[in-house]
DNA sequence: CAAGGGCTATCTATCGATAGATAGACGGAG
DNA sequence: CTCCGTCTATCTATCGATAGATAGCCCTTG
């Protein structure tokens, strides 16, 4: 069971960052989780920083495929979109989590460069694929509204969970995509 | 000089709170930063908790005066909406901080209880005086609708102040305002 | 085929730094 | 004199990180 160890070690670690954040992550408490010691995990991700930005790095590339998935699965704008509110919806009701790189966010000033560089990224992949998914609903808007608009749906979104989570309360996430809904911005 | 270093510890901690978080408040530095020792810091905030609740209820209780302030000093509803993302904008201008509740939210299960109950008192003071702000355009509206849209509201905020802190672009922050205003989330 | 050298992955043990918190002394002001 | 505020000094717990040892595996070489 050795090359299960680091996806464990992933695992487990992706989960406690969203649950705690990146200054909640600790060595000693991510390897009791796995079942080693902590020296195993530095042997793995030699610095606290090579962890973070390793999660970093495969939530941005997993965000890429599902949602290019999303794309492939229904050429509704709608129905994409409401696919990508439920990604967001997901993390909430599986234990109050935050996106990963939204908790990440918060904690700006205490991140490695090299983690922060990762979860700019992970900005790019969901803006670029907002610009992708309105630009097929409406050809005549201007490619700059549009990038404005994905930029603003992005954080919004967040925002919605950031807020919910807060309260520990699921349906307010859902309250608040739904008002987005209804004042239009999103389609 | 007795009177003021509470206060003085207050103010500075607030600052760190704002760009480091809560977990990134330690009272060493915070005490340097006061010019005191972190033992006197213990005399009038006797654990990190209490520290935490009394930062987050003066935060609390100032917001409230100054969003009435913004009723009192305005009757048009799109420019008191203007004010009240003034004031979530200028926190990123100052030192690329963040709300202090917002930033808490992210970091929710680590929060004391008596800090999470300021938290959640702030968001319930955001959204009464949004609701109370929407309620003065449109008599028309339910009071569910108009309750709704607040939440959303005061989460696009966040989620654009929380965006643009990330990325440390204050213009990331006016672009989502600007489009929210666009798609009519904001009035 | 067998022996040996390196490589992988993990362990035990420990480092210095820092966290929040506390006890008790000291000094100035009412 | 007493009390309030701050100090010195220290405690325990935990942090990320490192050193050094070890067990098992694969590959080469004779």
């Amino acid at each position: 069971m050795t090359a299960d160890t680091r996806q464990e070690i992933m695992d487990a670690a992706r989960a406690m960052v969203q649950t705690r954040g990146y200054n909640g992550l600790s060595f000693r408490e991510l390897a009791k989780e796995v079942g080693v010691k902590s020296a195993s995990v530095h042997y793995h991700f030699p610095t606290k920083g090579d962890l973070g930005a390793a999660l970093a790095r495969r939530y941005a590339d997993e965000a890429i495929e599902i949602l290019d998935g999303f794309l492939e699965a229904s050429q509704d704008v709608g129905a994409c979109m409401r696919m990508y509110t439920d990604v967001f919806r997901s993390a909430l009701s599986n234990d109050n989590r935050m996106c990963l790189c939204g908790i990440m966010a918060a904690e700006h000033d205490d991140l490695p460069a090299e983690v922060r560089a990762e979860v700019d990224r992970f900005t790019d992949v969901n803006i670029r694929w907002l610009v992708k998914l309105l630009s097929r609903g409406e050809s005549k808007a201007a490619t700059g509204t549009v990038a404005q608009r994905a930029l603003a749906i992005f954080a919004a979104v967040e925002g919605a969970q950031l807020v919910a989570r807060g309260r520990g309360d699921i349906a307010v996430y859902d309250q608040a995509i739904e008002a987005y809904r209804a004042a239009g911005l999103l389609p």
